[in-house]
DNA sequence: AGACTGAGTTCGGAATCCGAACTCAGTAGT
DNA sequence: ACTACTGAGTTCGGATTCCGAACTCAGTCT
């Protein structure tokens, strides 16, 4: 058994960043078009404090960008950047698990795939099998799971 | 421009769950495999009493299972659920990412397609169109994203 | 002049987090 | 029988983070 001991990981170095309550939210509400501190604020219910944090975080490792967009008062907005549009696998993801797992309180917008409107399933990719695949054929991933 | 104001929608409901600094990493450990308290502590460095209260959460919401392994002095250890494996596809994303976008700290694993070895690729699929597809074609996600 | 807007800051109190030390039942070694 | 050890937690006090409410500050609108 290999020894996977404290060296900091890219995932955990990652959710360091995006895994708190919010940030994945804010991506969230990015995509769907929100930009402006008041109505990420008034959209998500965060605090003030904790958004101009948050959003300074964000900036600060490429996932938002802060844009000025109007002088006289100047006013600037966040929008996201190539990266964090890069986030929506993974908020894709979420939003089928919890469609599929929880159960409890209304159900989101179904994600559909737009040209047919078919309910879109997710899977890997093999480029070199031209193949698709699920989670039990990824190797680095798993290891000794069984029942 | 349509109202989604405060309804609690489903990815707020399941991040209130899992969009914590350490749930996320939890089933990841998990899935390596990792199932007894001591483990999950020296693995992650989690603090123990945050530990307790996370696993507690977890198998409340069926992702984690507290399964008994032991009677002489009564062990129990954690599982995933058929719900917490279920949750892989939102961590290859999330590992995909940071692979692409965090350039500081070691790289992790690199996930490949296990039969060929191949990187793999995160697609969405179509059941009807028999076709993979990227984020941009997905509806309901996004909304009015220019640039 | 007075009210309003947008993007924040500044409070004080409440909830969480942390590491270190402790518990408790049983097992192993001498 | 005495001591040490294991695994799965609890209990502490202190540090950090969170929160809502109220405030600021530049500029605009009426």
């Amino acid at each position: 058994m290999e020894n996977t001991r404290h060296t900091e990981t890219a995932i955990e170095e990652t959710l360091r960043v995006v895994g708190d309550r919010w940030s994945i939210l804010l991506v969230r509400a990015g995509l769907r078009g929100i930009r402006r501190f008041d109505d990420f604020c008034d959209d998500l219910g965060i605090a003030r404090p904790v958004l101009t944090e948050r959003l300074r975080r964000l900036v600060k490792f490429g996932i938002f960008e802060r844009r000025k967009y109007q002088d006289k008062p100047v006013r600037y907005e966040y929008r996201l950047t190539e990266a964090g549009l890069a986030l929506s696998p993974a908020l894709v993801a979420l939003v089928r698990w919890s469609e599929e797992y929880s159960e409890e309180l209304s159900s989101d917008v179904t994600l559909v795939h737009a040209p047919c409107g078919t309910e879109l399933e997710q899977a890997f990719w093999c480029r070199s099998c031209q193949s698709t695949f699920g989670p039990s054929a990824v190797k680095g991933l798993t290891s000794g799971i069984d029942s």
